[in-house]
DNA sequence: ATAGGGCTATTCTAAGATGGAATAGCTGCT
DNA sequence: AGCAGCTATTCCATCTTAGAATAGCCCTAT
């Protein structure tokens, strides 16, 4: 899987409670929810849902209201609890740019949703990152002045971008205390 | 089109030399070469050459080697010349992290090929960037501290990488006289 | 010779993603 | 009743994508 998937993202919403398709339509768009970090359109949310039921991660039943028509209420299963703590917990998380971006906001929005504590999960994400730097410093090295050069030169800029960012992150999710 | 496409890239390879579809994959296989910013595969080469095709970018000639099976040489119209013409002077180029990433850089080297002047082409990305810029600074003051605002001073904090790198980039490719 | 191994070069196929239209239940208004 | 408009889901046609399959060509070993 070289693309985030809203999968575990998914199993986060869920665990915090029951939803149906279309409300969970609504947090994927509304801009100061996860539509910050996802789009999504319908029939993706609705797509994900038939694939996570069949994994086992989550069941729906069909629930009658009587103003409405009716709608699935999915909820998540043991096995999809295990998934998401192991997803939370993920002990080496991608420092790809673009995962950085939507996994790890998502894990941090998951985890705020969640009351699970987010102090451990950044300092995962961090230690990743400082690896690819190094991994791409070392690289660096033997690199020449072609096109690979640049692009070498950019991811290196972004990463270190990104670890000046988590350390503000880290001070705005657990504020110093002041003297 | 949100995603970047190589379609214009190939174009651009197109016009240094006619080539078939093994030929290109080298190109885009090879991590000094395009390698560095593309990952494709063998089909969606071929793919993309057909579209081109279709769209009346490229035509294609059988030709008969006799060492090899017989390839599907490519070279470009006139009307994908000027497409690529378009597309390097595009004056809009686009300030997505992504997009930056993949399509700058493919545009520098297909510039660097052709022997295109690279200088205006820089100067777009860079103004196109600080417009970008100067926009997610008006967001951030009415921007609250949920995970739209992490993710907007994550954003931020991406595009001023960039803008320093192309400056760096831009003296690389065009190094300061000597005093 | 010829069978096989290893290149070059392209096509095929099946699975999955995607956006948007279609469907369908429900309420309220005219 | 009929229609507009909201909620909720499914359907569909199209496009990607990875990898397997096909196939021409050369060389070497038996």
């Amino acid at each position: 899987m070289a693309v985030p998937t809203p999968d575990e993202t998914i199993l986060g919403l869920l665990a915090y409670q029951a939803q149906h398709g279309y409300q969970l339509l609504d947090t994927f768009q509304n801009p100061t929810q996860l539509g910050a970090v996802w789009h999504m359109s319908t029939s993706q949310i609705y797509a994900v849902l038939k694939r996570l039921e069949q994994q086992g991660w989550i069941q729906g039943q069909s629930v009658d209201v009587d103003d409405a028509p009716p709608r699935i209420e999915y909820r998540l299963s043991a096995p999809g609890q295990q998934r998401l703590d192991q997803w939370l917990n993920d002990p080496q998380p991608s420092a790809s740019i673009r995962r950085v971006r939507v996994e790890f906001l998502s894990r941090l929005y998951i985890a705020h949703l969640l009351k699970h504590p987010a102090q451990a999960l950044i300092a995962r994400q961090r230690a990743a990152c400082e690896v690819e730097h190094a991994r791409l410093m070392t690289q660096r090295e033997q690199s020449d002045s072609s096109i690979g050069g640049l692009a070498l030169e950019l991811h290196i800029a972004q990463i270190e971008a990104i670890l000046q960012w988590i350390n503000r992150c880290e001070t705005r999710v657990y504020p110093p205390t002041h003297a």
